[in-house]
Formats: structure tokens, C-alpha cells, sequence
DNA sequence: TGACTTAGTGTTATAAATACACTAAGCTTG
DNA sequence: CAAGCTTAGTGTATTTATAACACTAAGTCA
């Protein structure tokens, strides 16, 4: 075992992947590289770390520079190979990160304007991708369609209020798949983690949908 | 965005949680610390990266120091919070290991003189490790619990020829809780993965036990 | 050779997941 | 203001997976 560090040190740095539901799509947040190493690719933001930061803390003050705030945040994986950067030794703590579906509109009136968001299904996409941010962003799809199977994750890319056809249409594009209504609303009524709101929504020329709000553990 | 890394760098070391079973029981692989700070207590194999070394690369040489070859390896988690090393800032890439049962036993015979099996369900344990190990562990623990009911990884804990009951005993002792014997064979058979043998195995008054192996995908 | 011990085997009941089609209600427009 | 449009909302039957449960098989040892 490799003692004392008088070894040399390799950069740290975190990289956010960060989600939201726009536009019936899933999105990424991405920054459009204007310096070498690839000038005019687009990358995950992302920063060194401060010596006395931790990585959560770091994670959301990247988020909150690209204009994002109020997100659910977990560890991704860390990305380490040796050459995955040109310019040297850099190790990246991946997060993966969700918004809900109103913050995007405000990401405009930020001050990085090199910031935009990106449909994650967009196959022109991998070629666009600055480093190994191209397999960090499939594997933050697959964590994604993972977890909300099992968990309740996908209620944090709504607004507090929300109908059930919305909530669909969430599991539908991230799983790019059909899902069945009436097993959905059984599922996801049968779980007891959201609450029917005395309240309707009319948007068009049909029937109003009940609101709801989903109740944390 | 912090740019380029003129700032100080925090250290970056791999630490591992090697389990085997052994003893009837679920063992992880300690190491007897012999110098400050923590000096008497145990930790995790673990060691600072090489500048050039992947992550996985620099588990596996660590694996190797501690006597232990040949073993599933994945990476488990990231630990980077400030103070979790009173020499200074040290971000850990945790990996996790699962070695199959019959290498515990070379261990004794490898130059790794403080390195030392210990039963994970020791209740005396967390006491005895060092820095944030004993978090790193119980997440590891988590882990493997999870990992077995939804995969095949138990089978890493096995030599390549064992009997069904065998493989009963290793999810007893990860899950903590006995196992339906005639669901258990109905489940693992049906599953595919592994393959009957012609042969049986003979130990003590009794019938003799059909060997299988495991077929990797 | 009889007793002991672990290996090995099926069925029934319960719970979870899937497939599937019509009515409800507000809005729009002619 | 009525007819038609559009999405919201609802129940049942089938299939599949999970869980509970007890006896026979076969080699060893005394």
C-alpha cells in the first residue's frame, strides 16, 4: 500500500447531470465550451473542488452558477481513467441531479448564457459531447429509468401540483415507452405517496384533471 | 465555474470492503493500522492512487497486497468530506469486492501480516475501525444485500463447484434470515444461470448433495 | 442393520402485474 | 346552445410471481 501523498495529485473535480422534463422531452443541462479542450463541444458543468469543500456542497453550488437551484441531488459514480482529459489527471465525482418541470423557463434570465438545455434523446447529441461526457450522461439514463421503477424519484421533475396524466407522461418519456393509464393510477395511487388536492386543472377543450401533491417520507 | 487547478488538490486514495464468507458467517478484509493517527484500530485495505493508475487498476494491485487474487470488483462510492481524514483533505473512491470462499484461507500465507478476516456482523466491530470505515462498510453491506436479491452476484462468493445448499447458506448469512429451501432451488434453477453437474459431493452421515456450477453471462 | 442427518422434491394459496374499453366533463365552434 | 371533440377517469379478468408448508431419499456411522 502506497503510503504518505508526497506522491503527485491528481485533479478532483464534479460534474453535474443534470435533469429536467421540457418540451414532452427529457433534457440535460449542458454548457457550450468556448476554450481548449474541445472548443465548442458541449460539456456537463462542472468544476474543481474547493480544498475544504465537500462534494454535495460543491455538486449544488455548480448547479446553482449554471442558474438551477432547488434540486434533488445524489452521487452518480466517479470517472477516472487516465486520459479521459487532455490536459492531465482529472477524476470526476458524477452527480446526477433532478428539477422539476418550471425551473428550465428561468435558466434564460441566468448569467450563463452558454448554458442551454438539450433532449437527451437527440441523437446528434454523442457527437456534440466534450471528454467521456457522452458515457456519463447514458449512465445517468440508466440510473434514471432504474430508479424511478422502484422509487418515487420521478415526482421531483413535477411542480408541487400536478395531474396524473402528467405524471404518466413523465414515466413515458423516460422510459420511452407506453405506459397503461388505468394500472399507472393504481400503482401510483395504491403506493400512499401523494395526496388528492380539492382542486382541478383546465387546459383545453376537455375534461379538467384533478391536481396532486406528493407527500415526502 | 472554477477554472484551471492552481488550487490545492485534495489527496485521492481507493479504499476496498473485500467480503468472503468464511466460518459460516460474512467476513470483510481489515488491515491493522500500526501509526498514527488511528494506530491499533482497523481499517479497510487502501492506498493512495498513482498518478497514471486507473481506479479499478489501483483497487486491484491493492487486492493483490493484501493477498487476496481474482475477485469481483465494482465500484461502490465516493467519500470526500472534509475532516474524514485528520491528516488533511482525502477523497476516497470506495470499491466493493466479493472473493469466493476458498481464498480466505491462502490469506495466512501472504506477506500482508496485519491483514485480518472479520466477521461483518460483529457487533464489537464498529468500535474498532478507523476514520469513516465503519459507514463505508455498513454501506457496503447495503449493498451486497440488495445486489443478491436482484442479481447473480452471490454466486462470486462460491467456488466454481458447490451444492444448492451452499448457496442457500451464503443468502442466509448476507440477508440475516432464513431461506425457503424449495422455493430457494425453484428460484435459482429456474433462473438458468447455473449448470447441474455429474457429480455429487459426500460430507458426513448423509446423502451426498449434488455439485452446480455458474454460468456466466 | 438401524438410526441419524442433510439432500431433494410439489402443491396450494396469496399477492402482484398485465391486458383491455367504455363513460365523464368541460371546452369549442357552428 | 347543442353537438362534437378531447382528455380525465374508472373495474375486472387473466396471468405471473411469491410464499407457505412436510415428507421421502440416500449415504454414513455406530
Amino acid at each position: 500500500m502506497r503510503e504518505e501523498s508526497d506522491y503527485p495529485r491528481p485533479s478532483v473535480t464534479v460534474d453535474l447531470v443534470i435533469f429536467t422534463i421540457a418540451e414532452d422531452t427529457l433534457k440535460v443541462l449542458l454548457i457550450r465550451r468556448d476554450s481548449s479542450p474541445f472548443a465548442g463541444k458541449w460539456a456537463l458543468p462542472g468544476g474543481f473542488i474547493g480544498i475544504n469543500e465537500s462534494l454535495e456542497t460543491a455538486a449544488r453550488e455548480l448547479a446553482e452558477e449554471a442558474g438551477v437551484t432547488n434540486l434533488y441531488l445524489e452521487q452518480l459514480y466517479t470517472f477516472g481513467e487516465p486520459g479521459r482529459d487532455p490536459r492531465g489527471r482529472v477524476i470526476s465525482v458524477a452527480y446526477f441531479a433532478l428539477i422539476d418541470a418550471e425551473q428550465p423557463h428561468l435558466l434564460a434570465s441566468s448569467k450563463a448564457t452558454a448554458a442551454r438545455w438539450h433532449s437527451v434523446f437527440d441523437q446528434k447529441l454523442g457527437r456534440k459531447l466534450a471528454f467521456d461526457h457522452r458515457r456519463i450522461l447514458d449512465y445517468a439514463v440508466w440510473r434514471l429509468r432504474n430508479k424511478i421503477e422502484w422509487t418515487t424519484v420521478g415526482y421531483e421533475l413535477l411542480p408541487k401540483r400536478f395531474t396524473l396524466s402528467e405524471l404518466q407522461r413523465v414515466y413515458e418519456i423516460i422510459l420511452q415507452k407506453p405506459v397503461d393509464k388505468r394500472n399507472f393510477r393504481k400503482k401510483v395511487l395504491g403506493q400512499g405517496q401523494i395526496r388528492e388536492l380539492d382542486e382541478t386543472r383546465s387546459d383545453g377543450a376537455h375534461r379538467p384533471a384533478r391536481l396532486y401533491t406528493f407527500r415526502k417520507a
